[in-house]
DNA sequence: AATTATTTGCAAATATGTCGCAATTTGTGC
DNA sequence: GCACAAATTGCGACATATTTGCAAATAATT
């Protein structure tokens, strides 16, 4: 397994960027901590780092695939792409506010391929969010 | 079939809301064009109505669960939920913009409420968007 | 039609996202 | 490791999006 660092240099030398610090800040804090959501982000990246820088990362990062948006719940929120981290998809507590990653499946995947295919839609990516309640929240 | 206005008033009133003019603009406009933006809706709701009322509207109906909010490409967009028009989901073109809604599927929708019981997940609701570029966009 | 509680519109406050530019940092070649 | 050129950052100023307090208007109830 390639260190995820050196894949993130590569991937940005590869498009003439360079890895700095404030770039190298987000992608750690994003691996550290999940799904965050821009004001999250900004604030878990430390006072050292530029809420604008924040952004111009975050912007060059989706265009380079490195990172994802996700709708979950209210705002949306950001988290590596399946380049970083395992393909998954999420499952949302709207009581505690709590994100569940959910295993691959391949099932699942497939169908969705094969829909798309269905009416000639080149399908390069997809996203799914399940809300409810998790066991946590429903056991009270 | 119940008539959708009536469907809405009883779902308020469960909730002891009323069923006022705005509120009733701004289902009528998401009824008759679909996903929004904030700023479509706005918009689209006429100069008669404040902002600051679409967006309470907005954040009451979907407390109620009679809209919910979609991630199309950037910016999201709401619409009415399964309770007021037909379970689906969306293909998004990343080229043309074009949002696409994709037609039920039994064995997806089944595997999905599967995912869900296997961690004890009650849920509730999903949404599903798939990225990539539509059969026109391709042709080219 | 009068009463009371809810909801609206308005104006002002916050929050979120973007931009230009001087100062700093990065990658490169020596 | 140092000097240079190019890329990137932080800052302050904007632009846009969303929320809030409150007096006036509207809805449900009697």
């Amino acid at each position: 397994m390639i260190e995820p660092l050196e894949q993130l240099r590569s991937t940005l030398q590869d498009h003439g960027q360079s890895l700095t610090r404030p770039r190298k800040k987000v992608f750690t804090t994003l691996q550290a901590k999940g799904p965050l959501t821009m004001a999250e982000l900004i604030q878990a990246s430390g006072t050292s780092l530029d809420r604008a820088s924040v952004y111009r990362t975050i912007k060059l990062y989706e265009q380079l695939g490195i990172v994802q948006r996700l709708q979950i719940g209210w705002k949306y929120r950001v988290e590596l792409s399946n380049s970083f981290q395992h393909h998954h998809h999420h499952m949302y507590c709207t009581q505690c506010g709590n994100v569940i990653a959910m295993p691959e499946d391949t099932v699942l995947e497939e169908r969705l391929q094969a829909l798309a295919a269905n009416i000639s839609f080149s399908a390069q990516d997809h996203q799914i969010e399940i809300r409810g309640i998790c066991a946590n929240c429903s056991r009270t």
